[in-house]
RNA sequence: UGGGAUGUCGCCAAGCGGUAAGGCACCAGACUUUGACUCUGGCAUUCGUAGGUUCGAAUCCUGCCAUCCCAG
């Protein structure tokens, strides 16, 4: 691969990784997906950073294919009772999806983003191995483990190799001055003051009314819409139970609260696997799993199933929540992901 | 209408004459691609109300108000 082109945020991460494609020999090109209302200033800072650069620069304006492929999907899985990763969505089917395509169309060999992780081939197999970030703190292997052969093959990810400071550094060495200062995003990208509840009902989302109810099936009252509650959430209950009390469970369009310790597990069904390193994965393995983004990592031993697989955890897990991907590891290499039903 | 009981932060609740514990909730901050967990900080100059006793009262006394229970 030589020509490359680099989906850019507006941020320091994607920029210092354009920079870095070009020290590594690479032909990096810029572009930006313009998603929705109110992003035309990020993709301003992107085209900024571009030209600063000196790359040839593109912007995608793809909201439709947004809202269909990302809000879509993540209004559905919250009516359902799940808590989802929009963040995984988006980078299955718009940037490693449409934007792969794209680029692919535009005469690039691959692309390139900002991510934290590590792609390397494996030289017995062929097959291109997802790895965890040099700096572990920002490992962004938990949002990419779903990809598959062709975009992690068609895919550089310049930063798995440095860590957050040393992005800075470069940064100010490119001159790249207007991404440095910017503070790190967090908070799902189309829900920046974190109310997705009130996002989710400008959308259209109507919230489904129902009661919280204790273990024993005592009706407590009226809670605030089904959609707005997630396994192992405490605040915003608005109950004085006199302890803590937390979401058990879901049944819709009720929500189960009570002591936190009725949240342990000790096993889990995942759907919708994907394996990295192999084509057919053991039919029994052992693993490290992450059950949320920022989760420690579980032991665990893993069955795999038709399409899915069975997780039994040497240690109970709290709050294992439908709709969250759990992702295997084996010490720093990904084997795969699923979600959790 | 008689008899009994109780009225302290949004909820629960210490305090029993010496100058308002705590828990929950809530708010702010840290962390965070979960309104997750967790952590840190904030949160009654005031104790139903009006008077009285006292150097000093949420704590004692009196009236009133409110709520609950038993009588009817």
């Amino acid at each position: 691969m030589r020509k490359i082109l680099t989906a850019m945020s507006g941020g320091v991460d994607s920029a210092v990784t354009a920079g870095l494609l070009r020290q590594m020999g690479y032909e990096p090109g810029g572009a930006t997906m313009l998603l929705r209302p109110g992003g035309e200033q990020e993709a301003a800072d992107a085209a900024a950073a571009a030209r600063r650069l000196n790359l040839e620069f593109h912007c995608f304006q793809w909201q439709p294919e947004f809202e269909r492929m990302v809000i879509a999907p993540f209004a559905q899985v919250y009516q359902q009772g799940g808590t989802p990763n929009p963040c995984i969505f988006c980078n299955k089917a718009l940037k490693f999806g449409k934007f792969l395509d794209a680029a692919l169309e535009l005469g690039y060999d691959g692309m390139a983003t900002g991510h934290y992780a590590r792609i390397e081939q494996d030289p017995e197999t062929g097959r291109f191995l997802l790895k965890t970030a040099k700096d572990a703190a920002k490992d962004q292997t938990y949002m990419l483990a779903g990809l598959n052969q062709h975009q992690l093959g068609h895919t550089v990810l310049p930063l798995g190799d440095y860590t957050k400071a040393e992005v800075r550094q470069q940064a100010e060495a490119m001159g790249l001055l207007e991404q440095q200062v910017k503070k790190d995003s967090q908070d799902i990208c189309f829900v920046p003051d974190g109310d997705y509840m009130g996002f989710l009902c400008r959308w259209g989302l109507e919230p489904q009314p129902g009661n919280f109810i204790a273990p024993d099936g005592t009706v407590l009252g009226p809670h605030r819409g089904y959609e707005g509650y997630t396994i192992g959430q405490r605040r915003g209950l608005e109950i004085a139970a006199g302890r803590r009390v937390y979401v058990l469970s879901k049944p819709r369009p009720d929500v189960v609260i009570g002591d936190g310790d009725a949240l342990f597990t000790t096993d889990v069904t995942v759907t919708g696997t994907n394996w990295i390193p192999w084509e057919q994965p053991p039919e029994r393995f052992r693993a490290s799993v992450k059950l949320r983004y920022t989760a420690k990592p579980a032991a665990c031993t893993v069955t795999v199933t038709d399409g899915g697989a069975q997780l039994v955890f040497d240690e109970p897990q709290r709050a294992v929540t439908p709709g969250q991907a759990a992702v295997f590891y084996e010490e720093d290499l990904v084997l795969g992901s699923g979600t959790i039903v």
